[in-house]
DNA sequence: TCATCCAGTTAACAACTGTTCTCCGTAATT
DNA sequence: AATTACGGAGAACAGTTGTTAACTGGATGA
């Protein structure tokens, strides 16, 4: 099923992974709507034309990096939520995201940075696959024996919950990243707090 | 008290309030970091070098728009979680954002895009002022019969949850401001199911 | 009334932007 | 071995940007 790419097809995408990965790293200090098409050749040591060869437009380039960066983000939160959140399991849960976060800091940044950012295109391409995660969390909760008796909607209804809980805590640690393990002891204490009441809000819902 | 302000000074006021209004309006399609100077200067019809007279850079002018948008966010969040949160004063709470959001778009908008935007000077802004209506929505639960026994920094994790679920809320009802009549209807009863969950799990917290 | 102040103007600067067109070298195909 | 396909380079385009300098004219305060 592996067709073999030829020599030619291998370095296309190589440089294509370059442009994606000087831009992430740009985007570090701005928004994707003032990121400059020759801005990011220069820091690849392209010329300026080549860029068209690859993406239409910054926009364009955006989208694939949401693709990028929720790619990496789907395992994680498969993760965090599959099993049932009893009190120490939501403690794994946060180290699991403060984990994620100090591997992947850039795609953190700029999804959160993005979603809601000046270019439309990368804000529906996010909104899209977050629904999507949120779709799968939902699935997941259903599984739980919690769940007996929910509404549809009212798992959907969680699962945005927690999602977007996810997405707060992870920017909370980026934020925190460089400060000492104090402040970053005091965001996780935070996270899990903040967790754990939603659950007990979820265990009481009915009756 | 009042002094009153000559013709100078008033006129001065006047315009550099026109290049916040300008401004703002630009960055309904773009982010801060993206503006322009001589951009909000054509926008208003004034010389680029008027700027000056009024703001260091974009990023200067950004943090005083950070300052217009929490102004009128602040009456809002105090009438939003002053009462107890029974069922009904949760519709009535959700009612207020989205009325909110009608009334002042781009302040939303604004917030929502800059809080995690490329602009350092002004997520440190938005990241104060927020701090410090989390410390105010933490006071008013204070008053709360429901509060007794409650340690003082669980009461302001419950603050923040419930400032970051505003914020959430009023992106969504943002986004949602051009649907049809039967997607808004859709947010606000995911909004208010959002918020009486987080509040069974506030009531449920202890014990 | 007269000197001072100061918000806003005009002009000019080098540096940068996205985009087009033409060209090159080499991998891929025949 | 000959031909085509194509990723990338180079140069040039008009238009934009932030910032500096010197200037204007009307409100301000003595």
């Amino acid at each position: 099923m592996s067709h073999t790419l030829g020599i030619r097809q291998v370095q296309k995408q190589k440089t294509r992974q370059a442009l994606l990965d000087a831009a992430l790293g740009l985007l570090e200090e701005q928004s994707l709507s003032s990121l400059g098409l020759r801005e990011v050749t220069r820091a690849v040591g392209v010329a300026p034309t080549a860029f068209y060869r690859h993406f239409r437009s910054t926009a364009d380039l955006g989208v694939a990096l949401v693709e990028e960066a929720l790619g990496s983000l789907h395992p994680m939160i498969r993760q965090t939520v599959s099993p049932a959140d009893s009190d120490q399991r939501i403690e794994r849960a946060v180290q699991l995201i403060a984990h994620h976060v100090d591997a992947y800091p850039a795609h953190v940044r700029f999804l959160a940075r993005e979603r809601h950012g000046g270019v439309q295109p990368v804000r529906e391409a996010i909104r899209e696959q977050l629904a999507r995660f949120a779709e799968e969390v939902k699935a997941e909760l259903a599984k739980d024996p919690e769940s007996r008796g929910w509404r549809e909607d009212d798992l959907l209804m969680l699962a945005h919950l927690y999602v977007d809980q996810m997405l707060v805590t992870s920017s909370l640690f980026l934020e925190a990243q460089e400060a000492p393990a104090e402040e970053r002891e005091r965001v996780t204490q935070l996270a899990t707090r903040q967790m754990r009441l939603i659950s007990v809000g979820r265990r009481n819902w009915l009756g």
